[in-house]
DNA sequence: AGTACCACCTGACGGC
DNA sequence: TGCCGTCAGGTGGTAC
């Protein structure tokens, strides 16, 4: 699940369990979701130390350390956290579990193992040692256009670049695209300067609406793509039948009426 | 610069 | 029931 309204979401979760509290130890279940340092070595680190603060950029959440170090989540394909009292109700698939002094525990669970833990020791330069584009939630819509400006490839690519702007994958960026009534193929260099604005603003609602909701597909809008991603589904707008095309590496879903490919 | 493909992992699902 | 291929919301590297 986790893009950036996902992630939005755990921050939340996280500002209203773990922060604040003290590490008192670190398991680690599987050791190839640490990235550079060994499971030892991180528990060193975090142990007697507090959470003290949270900072999430694109699909990244990073939990501030009173030493003034960061806790880098990163969730992959699969990831979550769960905050929970006895460890006996860890989660399945809970690849590093932090156990706190009050007792309770943050598991970061990852079935895949495509997500990790890091240490960050100076988050500024970390990002821009990532090479990572200015948050999507973040951005203002002058800034959006400038981004924009002399792209030359497919939309949906350009949204999912995270050096170009962090936090939308595939699931969103289709989202994204079909409010804006745009197909995910067309240029965007072809785009005039109001339908960028329209795409600015799809992108707006879009994000708030999913976090908004939780990220529970239930509690999404009504014309929502979201929980529609399967063959055969039906537009929520036309009603026509949704389809599918292979672009960017991943597969788009869409409405072949309501975003039509020029030409 | 832009895109395609593979790799990293594991689970779920459909077809035979 | 069981095996197999395919696919899945992530990133990173390579290659054209």
């Amino acid at each position: 699940m986790p893009e950036l309204p996902d992630v939005e979401v755990f921050k939340r979760y996280f500002d209203a369990s773990a922060l604040h509290q003290t590490v008192g130890a670190l398991e680690v279940e599987d050791s190839r979701i640490l990235a550079g340092l060994s499971a030892e070595d991180l528990e060193r680190r975090v142990q007697g130390r507090s959470l003290e603060s949270s900072r999430r950029h694109g699909k990244r959440l990073f939990a501030g350390l009173n030493t003034g170090e960061w806790l880098e989540f990163h969730f992959g394909m699969t990831g979550s956290l769960a905050y929970f009292e006895e460890a006996d109700d860890a989660p399945p698939y809970t690849q590093a579990l932090l156990r706190f002094e009050n007792g309770y525990h943050l598991a970061l669970v990852e079935p895949r193992k495509l997500g990790h833990l890091a240490l960050v020791e100076d988050l500024d330069a970390y990002l821009g040692e990532l090479g990572l584009g200015p948050d999507a939630y973040a951005l203002g819509p002058d800034e959006f256009l400038d981004l924009a400006k002399g792209q030359r490839g497919q939309v949906k690519c350009w949204l999912m670049d995270q050096e170009k702007i962090a936090g939308l994958g595939n699931v969103y960026s289709d989202e994204i695209l079909f409010h804006a009534g745009i197909h995910p193929k067309v240029p965007l260099n072809d785009l005039s300067a109001s339908s960028l604005r329209d795409l600015y603003r799809a992108m707006r609602w879009v994000l708030d609406a999913a976090v908004e909701a939780g990220v529970d597909p239930a509690h999404m809008p009504e014309e929502f793509l979201v929980p529609r991603r399967e063959k055969g589904a039906e537009c929520p707008r036309c009603c026509g039948t949704l389809a599918t095309i292979k672009t960017c590496g991943r597969t788009a879903h869409f409405c072949p009426r309501c975003q039509p490919q020029p030409d």
